[in-house]
Order: structure tokens, then C-alpha cells, then sequence
DNA sequence: CGTTTTAATGACACTTATGTCATTAAGGGA
DNA sequence: TCCCTTAATGACATAAGTGTCATTAAAACG
């Protein structure tokens, strides 16, 4: 048996905290996870824990302001390649999307949000303006930018965007729910949303 | 205050706990609801629930049998028109699907499925099957036809169906968690769908 | 090396939920 | 109308989780 030996590590406990809480959330969800099984997970006494959060709530709330950043973390609007044509760039661009959208990270924040969104309402809208938001911000930015040049049709831009990506969230949560089950063969997948997408609201049919 | 008598409804109990529940779970979750606040919502002790139900999984489990099927009740293959233009028929095939995928009824089906699909999988297999194999074999079918009959590009057949239907799929998914912050505009959300993916997907662009 | 600080722990009191069962009374049949 | 079946209930025992706090010991410091 592994011999334990008390170590005090203040700076290091609250993230080892946060990902065991993740996992422990993943698994058995946000309600049905105690403090106590991440505290196992994390291989701390329970009351450690406590040092560090008030309670079950601050962790979760915790854990998104920390981890919800990465989902579009470097993602800069101006980096966007100007001179290569619309659907090299938009292919490229989501399939960025797909993979942090659909990264274990990601899936459970989005869970969590699914569960939890009712009872913590603030979540939600955090989540809503700092990823949703966000990411909206930064297609129709791209998508005018391609009117602009001609290559895609002007009533674009007066859909609901999330029809464009809608796909992009459909995958995300089908992976969280039917992964195991179906998983989606994600490259091609990919390349049916672009086809259908790019005959869809480019300007002259292939 | 409204006065109590004891009332004996054998029959009618099961179907008024398994409403009373799901009212909670689309509150507060599947995990964070309790025996208690059922019963109290049904206006019945506690121990009531008990002589219909051994616990809260068995509840869940026949509030899925019981309440999965009106989704898709109703929906033959054989009703569809075969004289109208594909994209009439789409269209109204994609109402009726968003209506009863967006239904508070179907939400919160799809709602304890996400947060407690890793815990259940039967739940989870019970759904693909019920619910979307039998969606997507509604969709294949009629997809199928519309390529015999001349209006629908062959290649899209390839395609993993459920690009089709994503933005369905996308819309449960937003309206179950941001309805009350941005709820969709449905008529106009489809309306996108539709057309974009009619430019998709059939032959000769408009 | 001895002292001091404080991170980490285990035990305690408390709350909330579960599942069972003997008791009660609704209401249909004789 | 009275009785008898059994649906419904409230009380009980048990289990699981919460948050607090005095005690312990790691490791930084002089």
C-alpha cells in the first residue's frame, strides 16, 4: 500500500481541487458530486477543501472563471488571413472550433451549463458572454468581411448566425451525450457541414 | 387554508407523480431533486411515492418509457406527400420536428440525458434508439425519395445525416439553456435553416 | 537545531434524504 | 348501513453529506 505523507502545498491545491472537481463532474455530474469524492479524487481530507472554497458552489463557479478561458483563448479576430479565398479559411477556422468545442475541457463546462443552468443562472450568462458571445462576435465579423469581397451572399448576414455554427454546437453535444454510444466521426462531419454550409451561402453554386 | 382529505386514486397516482417530477427535474435537475419535493409537488406524502415506485431511478426510467414516445407519435413515413416540391415538404416535416424536439416535455427528457446520461446509460441507449434512430430513419427515407426524384443532390446521401437536422438538434440544445437570457426566434431560425440548406443540398441553385 | 507558522487533518454536531412499516381512514361491496 | 380491503400516511431507523474547529505536523525561518 502507498504510504502517505502529509505535504502542504497552498499554491498548487486549488487547481489539483478544480480538476479533480471536473472530473468528478464529468462523471457523475454537478449535483450528484460530493465534496468528499473529490477530495479522494484530489487525495485530500475533505475538510482541505474547505480552506480553499466556501463550498461545492464557489468551486464550480471557480472552475469556470478558470477554465472557460482556454476555449478561445488566441483567437484574434485580425488574424484572419485576407488573401486566401472564403472556405479555405472557414474550413481551417472551424475546425479550431470543433476541436476545443469538443475537447473533454469544454464538454464538461457545457454540461455542467446544461444541469446547472436553472439553478445557477449567473453561470449561464457567463458562459453566454464569454464563449457564445464571443464567438459570434468573431463570425459575423468574418462573414461581413466575406460579403464585403464578394464571395458571400449579402442575406447572410440577416440569418440567425447560429445557424451557421449550429452543427458546430450540435456536435458538442452530441459527443457529451452519444459519444460512447455513436461517437461522431468528427473529420467527416466536418466536411459535411462545409460542403452543405459553403453551396448554402456562397455567392454561384459549385 | 385549503383544507386536506385523504384521497385513494390508485390509477391515477403514477402519471401524476411522474408529471410532478419532471416538473422538479426541469427545475432542479434529476440529481438535485428529492423524493420529498416530488411528493410535495403531487400533494402527496412522501411514502406515498414509494407504493408506485421503488426510488427515484425507477421513476426516471418510466417517466422516459412513458413520456418518450409522444415526440415522434403520430409520424409515419408513408404520410408524406409525394406530389408536393421537396422543399414544402421540408419544410413543414421540419416544423413539426422543432416543435416537438423544443417542447418543455422533450426538454427535459433531453435535459436529465445530459446530465445523467454517463450515470444511465440505458436512458441514454433508450433515447438513440426511440427517439433519434428513429428520427434519423424518418429523415434517410425521405431524403432517399427526394434524390429518386431528381430534387436533391445523390452525394448528399454520404453525408452523416445528422447535419441535416443539426440545427434542430442546436436549437433544443440552446433554448433548453439560454432561453431565459436570448430565447430563439423559431420561425426565423428555421426559415435560416431551411434556406441555407435547400441551397445546400438541392439540385441547381436558385 | 530549535522555534514558529500555518496547511492539513480527523472528529464532531448538524442537516437532509432514504426506505420501511405499523397505523389510519377512504370508499366500494355485501 | 356497516364492514373490509387497501391506498395513504406519519413516524422511525439508517445513511450520506455538510461545515466547523481544535489538534497535528510539515517546512520555513532565525
Amino acid at each position: 500500500m502507498t504510504e502517505k505523507k502529509r505535504q502542504r502545498r497552498k499554491d498548487a491545491r486549488p487547481d489539483e481541487i478544480i480538476s479533480a472537481a471536473l472530473k468528478e463532474f464529468a462523471e457523475k455530474g454537478y449535483a450528484g458530486t460530493s465534496i468528499g469524492s473529490v477530495a479522494k479524487r484530489a487525495d485530500i481530507a475533505r475538510s482541505t477543501v474547505y480552506i480553499y472554497f466556501d463550498d461545492k458552489e464557489a468551486l464550480i463557479r471557480q472552475a469556470f472563471e478558470d477554465r472557460i478561458g482556454s476555449v478561445f483563448a488566441n483567437l484574434e479576430p485580425n488574424a484572419i488571413p485576407n488573401d486566401l479565398p472564403f472556405e479555405t479559411v472557414f474550413q481551417g477556422m472551424l475546425e479550431v472550433f470543433y476541436a476545443r468545442m469538443t475537447s473533454p475541457e469544454n464538454l464538461v463546462l457545457f454540461k455542467v451549463l446544461v444541469s446547472e443552468g436553472n439553478v445557477f443562472p449567473e453561470l449561464t450568462a457567463f458562459y453566454h458572454s464569454t464563449i457564445l458571445k464571443k464567438g459570434e462576435g468573431f463570425l459575423s465579423h468574418f462573414i461581413s468581411q466575406a460579403i464585403e469581397k464578394g464571395e458571400v451572399r449579402p442575406e447572410i448576414i440577416h440569418y440567425d448566425p447560429k445557424i451557421i455554427v449550429a452543427p458546430l454546437i450540435a456536435a458538442a453535444m452530441w459527443q457529451l451525450t452519444f459519444q460512447k454510444l455513436e461517437p461522431l466521426d468528427l473529420p467527416k462531419y466536418i466536411q459535411g457541414h462545409v460542403d452543405i454550409l459553403m453551396r448554402g451561402i456562397l455567392i454561384g453554386s459549385k
